[in-house]
DNA sequence: CCGACTGTTGGTAACGTTACCAAGGCGGGT
DNA sequence: ACCCGCCTTGGTAACGTTACCAACAGTCGG
């Protein structure tokens, strides 16, 4: 699987050289005319210009970057779950202020595989980006420790990485899951249901956490029978929903901690309404928001995020490090989410 | 917004020619020991790979590959939105097969704008990119010719671009549009509204083909009245599917011919039901799928289709060229799609 | 014991670009 | 008229890597 295999010969690319022949100058003179065209008479920039629209020059930037001082342009960028629609937005924010900023992206998806992240940073440096930008994966990151990676500038999103010190962007997980929580709580919940991540993810032990503050300050208790964390896909949240739902003291409300285990409950609320199986039609609340969520056939409150906005922050603190003091102490931004209520009446 | 600013230094990457003097060998036996060790004797791979663990060597990919014949490793990504899950998944794809020939992606957003195509195309090239993946704008396209593009392999993904011979990914939307019009008046609906693209969106003017199919080959009449292409947006589509269903003869199911347009009729749907509203409550046939269909407040058929899979396929396509005969007649994949009913007895 | 061949090692040059320096030309001030 | 300084131009070298060639050691067959 190397890439040793026999390449097609590109049918040569224009260098700078046959561009300043052509142009009847020297390549310093028409690598200045690129450059801004500081000190180079106008007519020569004419002709300059001329010959690279003839011969359709595009400057080789690999070559240039490999003059000391000069950035690659590029910002590696290591993700989880491609395939997972927030973190698609995230690339898409920083892909935008990476533009921005005259940079291009180099993407890898890691699928929470430690040694895959190990080799991706690895090859992003290889390939001289000017930054990183990671989720970063729950196993080693012995990787990521400031010996490894020098003065590399790296941005966290979504996670930290224990004993990293590093620019980071979160989201509120405390307070959005803090604010589900006393919603239902508001709304007369007293038995309540946690489906979620098991607490070595980071996110999980977060909105567990948030979970866990709204219920002890109004003094309701947490049953572990109904609290189910380890549930990675939409099958296996289903089972665990419907372990809950099948209890004599099943809950009349379920706090969902991330899309998968909203999806998985939803689908077996359905069934159970389907079959007509007796029981609580409980209430959701969702941590990630999903389209369509006002026609479920129960209420569903969503507590909303902006992956897209997550991804600008991460770039925006890339670029100030990268723009600045690099020696500057880390910084952390963590991002607001909405709780949003179902529409009123529009439920059943 | 040029890469201008100050940039902070490095820390200093190690070079080959360091892990040679600490090895006590040549720059070219370190070099012949990292590309293999052919011809290099055990010992002094040993002191080799010593010396590149002591230092932490990472070989630098873009002096490597500016030796001719070198290929870059990297290949070039234009999607059209990235926040769309589809499109995700489908870079996800692409990402997967180039990890397993050893490459790398670099990732652009066109937003639908050919001018920003026409840029991300022109700096992949001046990052000497192995080749190109697109899922082109309905734009301009003189930048994708191949008097521009030299014999850069390129791969067209999810469209073609009008005059250009070039290997293409595509979905079967016209079987599906037909399949899932036919599952419609199948079900004995005569009155049929459309929901998609305006015709010069190639996926709108092949889905609607597929409809018209169907619809003629059972000699049901097209009314013009409710069939609207041109929505682009989910609050189009949704004031698309209103003014369709206030007629008198409003249709009682409803083709809908992409994601946007199919959460649009939905969410008008979802309120007409609400708010008690009399007239039918139509049955959809969504192309492309989406979670929780199955419990939806109408039944709601998908014709559902894998955006990875079409990643896949378009990388699949590209290396073949990359390692075969560039020469090659230009292929074109057509990948399947499945129509899923809803589940029986899961609706209402 | 010699020649040929194989295996191993290192020097040189080149990929495309641009920073640095040197040199030439021109104008303006004295 | 002369000199100084600025604007303009080009030559050289270097960035990190590896293909090519040359050189040398060791081995084997005759």
């Amino acid at each position: 699987m190397s890439a040793s295999q026999p390449e097609r010969g590109r049918s040569h690319q224009p260098t700078i050289k046959e561009v300043a022949r052509l142009a009847g100058v020297s390549p310093m003179t028409a690598s200045r005319t690129l450059n801004g065209g500081l000190n180079v008479r106008p007519d020569l920039q004419e002709r300059v210009m001329a010959a690279v629209r003839e011969l359709g020059y595009q400057r080789n930037e690999n070559a240039r970057s490999l003059r000391p001082g000069q950035p690659s342009g590029l910002i590696g960028i290591a993700i989880t779950n491609l395939a997972n629609p927030y973190y698609g937005s995230f690339a898409l924010g920083v892909e935008e202020v990476a533009a921005e900023h005259g940079r291009r992206i180099i993407l890898g998806n890691t699928g929470e595989d430690a040694g895959r992240e190990r080799q991706l940073v690895s090859d992003f440096i290889g390939r001289q980006v000017d930054g990183l930008i990671l989720v970063p994966t729950s196993g080693d990151s012995a990787h990521l420790r400031p010996e490894r990676l020098g003065d590399m500038p790296l941005v966290l999103a979504s996670r930290r990485v224990p004993g990293l010190e590093a620019d980071t962007v979160l989201l509120d997980d405390v307070g959005g899951a803090y604010r589900g929580t006393i919603s239902l709580l508001d709304a007369g919940h007293t038995r309540i249901g946690f489906l979620g991540n098991r607490s070595s993810v980071f996110t999980g032990e977060r909105r567990y956490r948030g979970f866990e503050q709204a219920m002890s300050e109004r003094g309701v208790a947490i049953d572990p029978a109904i609290v189910a964390r380890d549930q990675q896909d939409v099958d296996a949240a289903r089972r665990a929903a419907r372990a809950m739902l099948d209890r004599p003291d099943a809950p009349t409300a379920i706090f969902s901690a991330n899309n998968r285990n909203t999806i998985g409950a939803l689908r077996e609320i359905g069934r159970r309404i389907h079959d007509g199986l007796p029981g609580p039609r409980p209430s959701i609340v969702s941590f990630d928001d999903f389209e369509l969520s006002e026609l479920m056939p129960v209420p569903v409150t969503v507590i909303d995020h902006d992956g897209r906005r997550l991804g600008r922050e991460a770039a925006t603190l890339l670029f100030t490090r990268l723009t600045g003091d690099g020696d500057m102490p880390a910084r952390t931004v963590e991002l607001p989410v909405t709780v949003e209520f179902p529409r009123p009446g529009e439920r059943a």
